[in-house]
RNA sequence: GAGCCUGUGGCGGAAUUGGUAGACGCAGCGGACUUAAAAUCCGCCGGGGUAAAACCCAUGAGGGUUCGAGUCCCUCCAGGCUCACCA
């Protein structure tokens, strides 16, 4: 079926475009483009480089080689960037465009363990392969600036990185209000001098709750302080921070998980059960961007649907911190509050109980001050309970639970005793970890007042024909007090108000984003530059100290435990080591210390790989400030594309990383990637039983015709239904590559590619379609060449039609290139070759540039045969005449009454007026307006009349 | 449950952004060339209707705005993606 080499058969020209003469041009192209470096892009200052150029930094998501090699979906988004590329550099700009490996990580550790083979040399074999498939599609990727995020050159940079933001604090105050980091070493210097009062950094997510003013408690003079406390102090402002936290701990991985690695209560990787524990863990305050990263994604060219995506994930919402106090079981006030969250606080006189989550506080306290209606067996067990429960759990059974804690507080409007219970449809790791429920408007807190028998009070009034239970709709409030008869916002306003005069609560903005986890339990990733005294502080190690090499381990089994054992911590000899060793300045050479054994998580080393791009090589500095300046600009990254898959988490964390980078001076953009696309996923077929579960494509046949199919699974004699899936190795719908490109070369796989549809639509792989493009090929081919003879062959003459349609390709291919919309550029290179049949020298001159970034080496191939010694890749894009894409003439619809009823063919500017006069005097009109009258005429010239009559 | 996206011939998809629906490719059908086939070239190719036209229907379904709707608005259906007890 298609074998394009089967095609060949005696009487075929010897000469004819083939799956092998292909073979033979690809490779032989590929080896000159290399020797030649004809893709190799130097940097300002370097030989070579013209700074008279415009710069376009365009940049693949780089792949995550893995055993398997490339499928598929890779080249998909590589081929649509080189396709930019090629086009940028024939218009004028120097093009970088690179391409490296997301190497460390959780998949290549836990693909060794399974073979049993060191991850360093899976990785590198893979990287092998990736980088021997990826040449092959003849790509103009600058090979010279290629690295993985494993280089030690590169990860040092990595640990650089970490050490600057570990060495950082956010000032909210900074930059009129909008905050931004500074070293830490200006903190304590305010410290010192008591330009700044010392106390906790009341915004540290580790110490919520702490304190008894909501603004921290002064901790008294920087002199007056010990040591740990000064030490406690200055690390609850850094950016990086260790904190006793409860993690996402999959027993089954060994590790710890980001929460944006957890999908449905499952790994993402592996997809094993995930528990909450409390851990102590590496941190990143990235919930002081919040603002900040939400803000900029206002400027940025990317998808809406990924804006988007990002914004709910941080998650900022609007509302109220309310205290309410405390009452004890005797009635005895405690004197201190409870804090909640409220988006409406307006809602307040219908708050006719109280959820803390299990984790709590609150919950011990109630334990400690037991009235007689604390039933404290009941209370822990059902703390426990809800701890040890995994999310899938939750998720699944979202049956309300809870306990009365045997405690109230009093509701600061009403005066009432409201009863507090604790329930784990409340979070402790959002907003205060607790809530006032409102039953009345709330269907959560219905939920569970209806299950528990607790009071519902409507305090906002329901349309008449309201049926449900909680009423979430606008409306005049009642049962409230004084905020009877106002809507919700005013009636918000009009409470927050309240409440701040009366030091109840305050207006407050809340994020869903939570603090970044950044250290995982496993061996294949970066060391933190990190050491402990023999007291247990840490210390960062000296940036002449890096990179700090991860150590060889012979034995990276994970140990499955419901206790994290970090796999680094078996390197004793590298563990345990001195001051002066790891570089750490302030220590004495001799002491001893021990290394942070937790490694970094995979998603460390893409943060800022475009960064180091721009200058791969430099051993001073992360980048040059030339190659800064020239590749990055303002707007960083002119084009970067690849999956959506990463819309929130690669893209979000290589913002945070940019903008600390930003603030401490070492990037001058404020964003990293100014433009974003994504590619969509390309999907395979399969069969479906009529319970929808999917049948492999081998095990169904066709017992219809082509045109009207019958599936039916072979073995069961039943009917099935031809359906898009995913491709994947059940199914045996995989498509391999090298399988197609050495059926039909890679000029024709590129085609193919871009040919399927839109770029960023998901589409169906189809083999049969592909037969279609290696046919545009063979054209592209014959056009210029004599199949018998191999030579050139010309047009004695330009024909007048062949050039009006060249002139159309070069416009529609241009512009459509622009767009990112290839199928269509495509679509114009049949439309050429069906017309074309014989060229001129100088039309086949521009004929070829135009192919030149789709079909790379069949256009060098001819180039050259051409006589030109350089590359067409390096040519210039040829130029049109406006003038020829006009028609001589064209035909005029005209309507009436909106349907189309006779044709006009005229010249292309011919005006209103005679349109509508022709349009009139058109006999089929006549015949279809007699009798009728004239209301209207619409005419818009160049594309249609339209006559309104009746 | 919330949000976003998609729905056009047998299939993949076009449609100047409100202006002739179905470009281009695949598959199919007919023809030329050939002893024959492949390849190549030419023609046809949404449905109904007609001798051929005319004409009617048609962009998931139903309404609306408009001289005119695949495109804009409302309701619904189907599929996909994302988030999800977030207060």
């Amino acid at each position: 079926m298609g074998n394009a080499d089967q095609q060949h058969s005696d009487t075929t020209p010897t000469n004819r475009y083939s799956a092998q003469m292909a073979q033979d041009i690809e490779l032989r192209w590929q080896r000159w483009w290399e020797a030649q470096g004809t893709y190799v892009q130097p940097n300002p200052g370097e030989d070579g480089f013209d700074a008279s150029k415009p710069k376009y930094f365009c940049m693949d998501m780089f792949p995550y080689p893995s055993g398997a090699g490339l499928h598929v979906g890779h080249p998909e988004g590589y081929t649509a960037t080189d396709i930019i590329c090629r086009y940028k550099r024939m218009k004028g700009f120097n093009v970088l465009h690179p391409m490296g490996w997301d190497a460390f990580g959780l998949p290549a550790e836990q693909y060794a363990i399974q073979t049993g083979v060191h991850p360093e040399i899976t990785t590198k074999t893979a990287i092998d392969n990736f980088r021997r498939q990826l040449q092959r599609f003849g790509f103009c990727y600058d090979w010279t600036r290629e690295f993985g995020t494993i280089d030690e050159d590169y990860y040092k940079w990595t640990q650089w990185i970490y050490l600057k933001v570990y060495h950082s604090w956010f000032d909210v105050e900074a930059d009129r209000g909008k905050g931004k980091a500074r070293p830490i070493n200006d903190l304590i210097s305010d410290f010192m001098s008591g330009k700044r009062t010392v106390k906790l950094n009341p915004h540290a997510v580790e110490y919520t709750g702490a304190g008894d003013l909501p603004d921290g408690t002064d901790a008294g003079p920087w002199e007056t302080l010990d040591n740990e406390t000064r030490k406690a102090v200055v690390d609850s402002y850094r950016l990086a921070y260790l904190s006793q936290q409860t993690v996402n701990w999959c027993p089954k991985l060994g590790t710890a998980l980001a929460n944006e690695e957890v999908k449905d209560g499952l790994s993402e990787r592996g997809g094993f059960p995930v528990f909450r524990k409390p851990l102590r863990q590496w941190m990143f305050r990235i919930t002081a961007y919040s603002d900040r990263l939400l803000d900029g994604l206002k400027d940025l060219d990317w998808p809406n649907s990924t804006k988007t995506q990002q914004a709910e994930w941080i998650g900022r919402s609007e509302g109220a911190e309310v205290g309410f106090p405390i009452v004890l079981g005797g009635g005895m006030e405690m004197g201190e509050t409870l804090r909640v969250f409220t988006t409406r606080p307006d809602t307040i006189y219908g708050a006719t109980y109280m959820v803390v989550a299990p984790e709590h506080g609150l919950v011990e306290m109630a334990m400690e001050f037991a009235g007689e209606d604390t039933d404290c067996d009941q209370i822990s067990e059902y703390a426990a309970w809800a701890s040890n429960r995994s999310d899938i759990e939750r998720q699944e059974n979202k049956e309300k639970t809870g306990i009365f804690l045997g405690i109230h507080v009093r509701n600061p409007l009403t005066e009432e005793l409201i009863p507090v219970w604790t329930a784990d449809y409340v979070m402790m790791n959002y907003g205060t970890g607790a809530i006032m429920a409102v039953p009345g408007q709330d269907q959560r807190d219905w939920d569970f007042a209806k299950k528990f028998d607790l009071p519902i009070v409507r305090t906002v009034t329901p349309p008449k024909d309201f049926e449900g239970d909680a009423y979430t709709g606008d409306g005049p409030a009642m049962n409230s007090g004084i905020l009877d008869g106002l809507m919700i916002d005013d009636a918000k306003a009009k409470i927050i108000e309240w409440m701040s005069e009366h030091h109840i609560g305050a207006k407050r903005v809340n994020f869903k984003l939570r603090d970044w986890l950044f250290s995982r339990q496993r061996y294949w990733g970066e060391p933190f530059p990190i050491v402990f005294d023999d007291r247990g502080n840490h210390h960062g190690v000296g940036e002449d100290s890096l990179p700090v090499r991860l150590p060889p381990l012979a034995d990276y089994q994970p140990v499955e435990s419901d206790t994290p054992q970090p796999l680094l911590a078996k390197a004793t000899d590298w563990v345990h080591t001195t001051a002066g060793e790891a570089g750490v300045d302030g220590m004495h050479p001799d002491s001893k210390v021990t290394r942070e054994t937790n490694t970094m998580p995979g998603w460390a080393g893409s943060c800022w790989y475009y960064l180091r791009y721009c200058d791969p090589k430099n051993s001073e500095k992360l980048i040059g400030d030339a190659a800064q300046d020239y590749w990055m600009g303002e707007g960083g990254v002119d084009l970067y594309i690849g999956g959506n898959e990463h819309a929130v988490l690669h893209l979000l964390y290589a913002r945070f990383w940019h903008m600390v980078m930003f603030d401490l001076d070492v990037v001058k953009s404020q964003e990293p990637f100014r433009k974003l696309f994504h590619q969509g996923m390309i999907t395979s077929h399969a069969f479906q039983r009529p319970n929808k579960t999917l049948v492999p494509i081998d095990e169904v046949e066709n017992r219809g015709t082509e045109e009207k199919p019958a599936y039916f699974e072979t073995a069961e004699n039943t009917p099935v239904e031809r359906i898009v899936a995913k491709m994947s190795k059940s199914l045996k719908n995989v498509v391999n590559p090298d399988d197609v490109i050495e059926e039909y070369g890679a000029d024709t796989f590129r085609l193919y590619e871009m040919y399927m549809g839109p770029l960023e639509a998901s589409k169906p792989w189809n083999t049969r379609d592909i037969i279609g493009l290696y046919r545009l090929v063979q054209k592209m081919w014959r056009l210029c060449i004599d199949e018998a003879t191999g030579e050139l062959k010309f047009a004695d003459a330009a024909d007048d039609k062949v050039e009006k349609q060249l002139h159309r390709m070069v416009a529609k291919v241009g512009d459509d290139v622009e767009k990112l919309s290839f199928n269509t550029a495509i679509a114009a290179m049949f439309e050429f070759v069906n017309v074309a049949k014989r060229l001129t020298k100088d039309q086949m001159d521009r004929f070829v540039r135009v192919i030149g970034p789709f079909t790379p080496h069949v256009a060098e191939e001819i180039w050259h045969k051409m006589g030109n010694e350089t590359s067409v890749a390096v040519a210039d894009w040829p130029s049109f005449d406006e003038a020829m894409l006009v028609d001589d003439e064209i035909e005029i619809p005209i309507q009436v009454m909106g349907k189309v009823r006779a044709r006009l063919h005229v010249a292309p500017d011919t005006d209103v007026k005679t349109l509508e006069e022709m349009a009139l005097a058109n006999s089929r009109i006549q015949e279809l307006i007699e009798g009728k009258t004239v209301r209207k005429v619409v005419v818009v010239p160049g594309r249609l009349v339209n006559i309104v009559a009746n």
